[in-house]
RNA sequence: GUCUCUAUAUCCAAGUGGUUUAAGGAGGGAGUUUGCAAAACUCUUAUUCGGCAGUUCGAAUCUGUCUAGGGACUCCA
């Protein structure tokens, strides 16, 4: 498959480290807040990556850390007077469930900062070892980017005459304003590990050197992982420290492949903490399916910016409608395993760097036809076989169209109302058969202000909630 | 300010030199089907790809420039 280096700026041609595996790691969520659009956005790329990956017949080792080490953490800890792990357990377990509900598969592996001390540690000693960190006088470590001539390669950016100045002046702190802390002293009432250099707590930037090095990387190999992924705010300062640390501490360049998604705006803006304008996700899952988030995050390529508006998001409805409407057609009739010239094609439109456009105009294209054909001959056994072949590969694919699609188009409805509605198509049924239209479209008005529209077929009368 | 990305029909959105005188979806229009609807299907809806100039036999696709809008440079997916 091709994918997109967004370090090399240029679309290659996927060739892992080791033949027939991939290696993958994506920066995962700070767990001291919900988790809001974005979050979706980004699991949702790298789980279509993993899941695609797999389709290639890769055997995919898919890590994402969770950041339970935070001062924002401490912070909102500290504000609702609660303990640390209180605050991160409720945001891990709900970052969990609303994952779930977007259909996101869960990462091979979930390392924990709190569980990767010990690698922080050999990778800060290692650091300081080789001369690449330093300690200063308030028991901080830091990394010295001046040591490391490869320093702002991958974001590729110039180094300001004003940084360089800066070094002189903050000598008894920094040797460089852009150096940043692997190892912050403990302060005062602040979360604090013991460690060989101090009390205190981790930097940001080292854990996922740390996780990487610990779980995925292959000492032998040149690069720590394949690939690399994460959110396009990320690329600089923090992956751009990731690969640095990588780089001095072990003998590995951190990943062959790296892979930035745009960011979700909202109103044409940046949605961001510091504007206040997140749009959480717990929020969206009130008013629209997790499916229909899924199907609406990942309707456009992955790197471009997303602009989040109900509308639009209503046009994706209609589309994976269209998907359980056809599968509703051929509900109950049993699935072949047939590897059809559909399934080919789009696999080979996601192997082109994610391309999902491509894709889902190959499905819309392959659910015409066959809703075609099963007008005109819908006693087409091989044609219900292949589509049904098909859509369980969008399924595993996509991830779209895994609901029972009655359930799908009938959620949100209770029991009691149901059971009105049942009653009252029967009594139009009654009025059909006697050919008094006028009844039956007064009971018609009846079952719609249930708030569900109603289709006659062959098969005897269906309803879906508006 | 420095760097960087984007600009395709009413809207969303593929397409990075010729098989595209521009996919797919939504919306609009005309039909088929239906007791009527809904759903489904068919046809239709950009001689044109932000403006200008250039390279080329040939450009939405490459180069320059201008315009507009994002983003990074500070915690961020």
């Amino acid at each position: 498959m091709f994918i997109y280096d967004s370090v090399q700026k240029t679309k290659r041609l996927f060739t892992p480290m080791q033949e027939g595996k991939a290696s993958l790691y994506v920066c995962g969520p700070t767990v001291y807040d919900d988790a809001h659009l974005g979050h979706a956005k980004s699991a949702l790329v790298f789980d279509l990556l993993v899941r695609v990956l797999k389709a290639e017949g890769y055997e995919v080792t898919y890590a994402r850390n969770i950041t339970d080490i935070d001062d924002k953490i401490i912070k909102k800890a500290s504000e609702q007077k609660k303990e640390i792990q209180e605050i991160t357990n409720f945001y891990t377990s709900s970052f969990h469930a609303e994952m779930a509900r977007l259909g996101v598969q869960k990462p091979d592996i979930e390392p924990k900062a709190t569980e990767s001390l010990d690698a922080m540690f050999a990778l800060i000693q290692k650091l300081i070892e080789s001369g690449h960190a330093y300690k200063t006088q308030s028991g901080d470590v830091y990394f010295d980017t001046a040591s490391d001539p490869l320093y702002l390669t991958l974001s590729k950016r110039i180094q300001e005459e004003d940084e360089k100045q800066e070094r002189v002046e903050n000598s008894d702190l920094k040797k460089n304003s852009a150096d940043f802390a692997l190892w912050k002293s403990v302060k005062e009432d602040s979360l604090s590990f013991d460690s060989p250099f101090g009390a205190g707590r981790p930097g940001w930037h080292v854990e996922c050197s740390a996780m990487i090095e610990k779980h995925l990387a292959n000492p032998h190999a040149e690069y720590a992982v394949d690939i690399h992924g994460g959110g396009a705010d990320l690329l600089f300062p923090h992956h751009e420290n990731e690969a640095a640390q990588t780089r001095c501490a072990t003998n590995h360049t951190l990943a062959n492949y790296w892979m930035h998604n745009g960011f979700v705006n909202i109103n044409g803006q940046k949605m961001s903490k510091s504007l206040g304008n997140s749009f959480f996700l717990k929020d969206a899952l009130k008013v629209y399916d997790g499916e229909v988030l899924r199907f609406y995050l990942l309707s456009t390529h992955y790197r471009g910016n997303f602009n989040f508006n109900e509308e639009d998001l209503l046009v994706s409805k209609k589309r994976l409608d269209k998907i359980y409407r056809l599968k509703k057609r051929l509900f109950g009739l049993a699935c072949a395993n047939e590897k059809t010239a559909f399934q080919k094609a789009l696999l080979d439109a996601l192997g082109d760097d994610l391309n999902i456009s491509s894709a889902l105009a190959l499905i819309d294209e392959m659910i015409a036809k066959a809703n075609e054909t099963l007008d005109t001959a819908g006693k087409h056994k091989e044609l219900k076989r292949d589509t049904l072949s098909n859509l369980a590969y969008i399924e595993t694919l996509l991830g779209f169209g895994v609901k029972n699609p009655f359930e799908y188009f009938q959620s949100g409805v209770d029991e009691k109302t149901k059971a009105k509605i049942a009653e009252l198509i029967s009594q139009r049924d009654e009025a059909k058969k006697a050919k008094d239209f006028a009844t039956s479209d007064t009971i018609r008005d009846l079952i719609l202000a249930c708030g569900v529209t109603i289709m006659d077929t062959p098969q005897g009368t269906f309803w879906e909630s508006v």
